[in-house]
DNA sequence: CGGACTATTGAGACTCCTCAACTAACGTGG
DNA sequence: CCACGTTAGTTGAGGAGTCTCAATAGTCCG
C-alpha cells in the first residue's frame, strides 16, 4: 500500500461534498466527534466550492499570504505549520478529512499549509461563504462549533508540548492520530502519513529525539512499527498509561 | 496600589454591557484586536446576563462540571487550567476583559476557571445566549471571530510552549501580556497580576526557572521588575529580539 | 508581631539538543 | 536492470538547559 493511499480520495459518504467534524459541546452520548452537515448543507457547499486534488507535500497557500479562500478537506493529511526567524518550523495542526483551514488574521494567512498525502480539498472564496453563512445562519453556527473544536485541540496539543520526555509526547501524538485517522478496519494499528520530520516539529522536537522515542516504544514493548508509515499498539495498558501520565 | 486594582472593576467603556475583543480577520488598517459589539448588542446580552463579582483565587467553575453557563469577562484577570494525572496544573490561558470563557465539551466544562484578581463577570445562560444568537446572525458571527481570535492565541501559545530556554518563554509571555493588558498610560510597563506560580504553570516551566529567568532577564538588563507584580521593559531592542528569536 | 504561604537561590541528576557518522530507501538516468 | 545520487532516518558522544530536592529569604494577612 503506498503512503498516499492511507487518506482514501473518494470514500462514498464524502462524494456529495464538504463536511465538518466536530464534538459537540452539547450534553450527548459518547465525546466522539460527528459531522455536522446536512446532505442540503452539503450540496449548497459544494455548489459554491472548487474541487481541488493535490499531490504530495505541495504547498496550498503560505504564511502571510493574502487569504482569499477557505478550505474544507475532504480526503487526505495536510500539516499547518510555521517558518520561525530562526529557520526552525513548528507544525501547528496536522489536517484531516472533515477538518476546515484557512485562517486569516489581517487579511493574510496566519499558517503555511502544505500537503502531506494526496488531498482532495473543496475551496471555497471568502466572500461567497460569508454569504452562504447570511443565509444559512444554522451553517454558521456549525462552523462556530468546528472552531471551538478546533480550540479544544490546541489545547491538547499545548498539554502534549508541555510534557518533559519525548516517548510521553510520541505516544499522546499517536493517540491523536488514532482519534483522527481510526478506520475501525485495522485496530491498533495506527497510520502515519507524515514523515518523522513532520511528527519531530508537531511534537517540539528533534529528528533525533523522535527516532529515539520511536526505538524505545519499541523496545518497551509499547508498539510495534510496520514499515516506518504504520505503528502497532501492542500493550494498549502501558500506552495509555503512558499517554496519561502526566 | 493593590494587586486586584490592576483589573479596574468598573471602567466607563464597560459599563454598558459585556464586549469581545478579537482581532479581525478581514484585511484591516492595523492587527490590533478591536471591541467586537454595538452598543445594542451589549445592552441585549447585558439584560441576559447576571453580573457576577468574584474576589481573587475563587473558583469560577471545575473541569468535567456540568456547563450551563457562558461567561463575559467584563473587568478583571482569570486563568483557565487543567488538573493534569500527576498532580500537576497547565494553564491553558489567562482570561481578560473583552475574553468569553465556559467552552464545554459533550455538556462538561472543559478546563477549570479560577480567578486572578478580583473580576466583574456578565454570565449567561447557554440557551439563552442560543436562542439570542437565533435571533442575530450577527452576534454569532462576533462570536465566531472570537473563537478564531482564541485559535490565533492558543497557537502562538503552542509556539511558547515550544522554545527550550527559559527566558525566551518568559520573555514572550511578557510581550504576551502587555498586547492583553496595555493601558498606554505606563510605557513599558508591564502589570503581572498572576503569581510566578501561575506563570510556570502556564510556561509549562518549573516555579524555579521562573525564577531563574526572571533574574537572568533583568542581571542582563533587559527588564526591570517592580515589587513582583509589574515588570518595566529597559531594553526594548533586546527585549524584542529575545522574543522573536526561536 | 507572628505564622503561613510564596518566592529565591544552590547542588546534583536527568533529558534533550547539537554535531557527526552511518545506514536505508527512493527515484532517476544510463 | 543496475548504479548512482539524493533524501530520510538511525545511532553515538558531548554539551546545554531544566527539573527535583533542599534550604533560605521574602511577603502578605490576621
Amino acid at each position: 500500500m503506498a503512503v498516499h493511499d492511507l487518506g482514501v480520495i473518494e470514500p462514498v459518504h464524502l462524494e456529495t461534498g464538504p463536511s465538518i467534524r466536530a464534538t459537540p459541546f452539547e450534553r450527548s452520548l459518547d465525546k466522539a466527534p460527528r459531522r455536522l452537515l446536512n446532505a442540503t448543507q452539503r450540496r449548497q457547499l459544494a455548489d459554491l466550492a472548487t474541487v481541488v486534488i493535490l499531490p504530495p507535500r505541495t504547498i496550498v497557500y503560505r504564511e502571510d499570504a493574502d487569504g482569499a479562500w477557505i478550505f474544507f478537506a475532504g480526503a487526505g493529511v495536510l500539516k499547518a505549520f510555521r517558518e520561525l526567524p530562526s529557520g526552525k518550523r513548528r507544525v501547528a495542526t496536522f489536517v484531516f478529512p472533515g477538518d476546515v483551514f484557512g485562517i486569516t488574521e489581517g487579511g493574510h494567512y496566519l499558517n503555511s499549509v502544505q500537503t502531506v498525502t494526496k488531498v482532495k480539498l473543496y475551496r471555497i472564496g471568502i466572500e461567497a461563504l460569508r454569504d452562504a453563512v447570511r443565509e444559512d445562519p444554522h451553517l454558521q453556527f456549525q462552523l462556530l462549533c468546528k472552531a471551538i473544536h478546533e480550540l479544544r485541540q490546541g489545547q491538547r496539543h499545548a498539554i502534549l508540548l508541555g510534557r518533559r520526555d519525548a516517548p510521553g509526547r510520541l505516544a499522546m501524538c499517536f493517540a491523536m492520530l488514532e482519534r483522527n485517522l481510526s478506520t475501525d478496519d485495522h485496530a491498533d494499528v495506527i497510520a502515519l502519513p507524515m514523515s518523522r520530520t513532520d511528527l519531530a516539529e508537531y511534537l517540539g522536537l528533534s529528528l533525533e529525539s523522535v527516532s529515539r522515542a520511536s526505538a524505545a516504544l519499541e523496545r518497551r514493548g509499547i508498539v510495534k512499527f510496520q514499515g516506518g508509515h504504520a505503528v502497532k499498539v501492542i500493550d494498549r495498558v502501558q500506552f495509555d498509561k503512558l499517554v496519561r501520565s502526566l
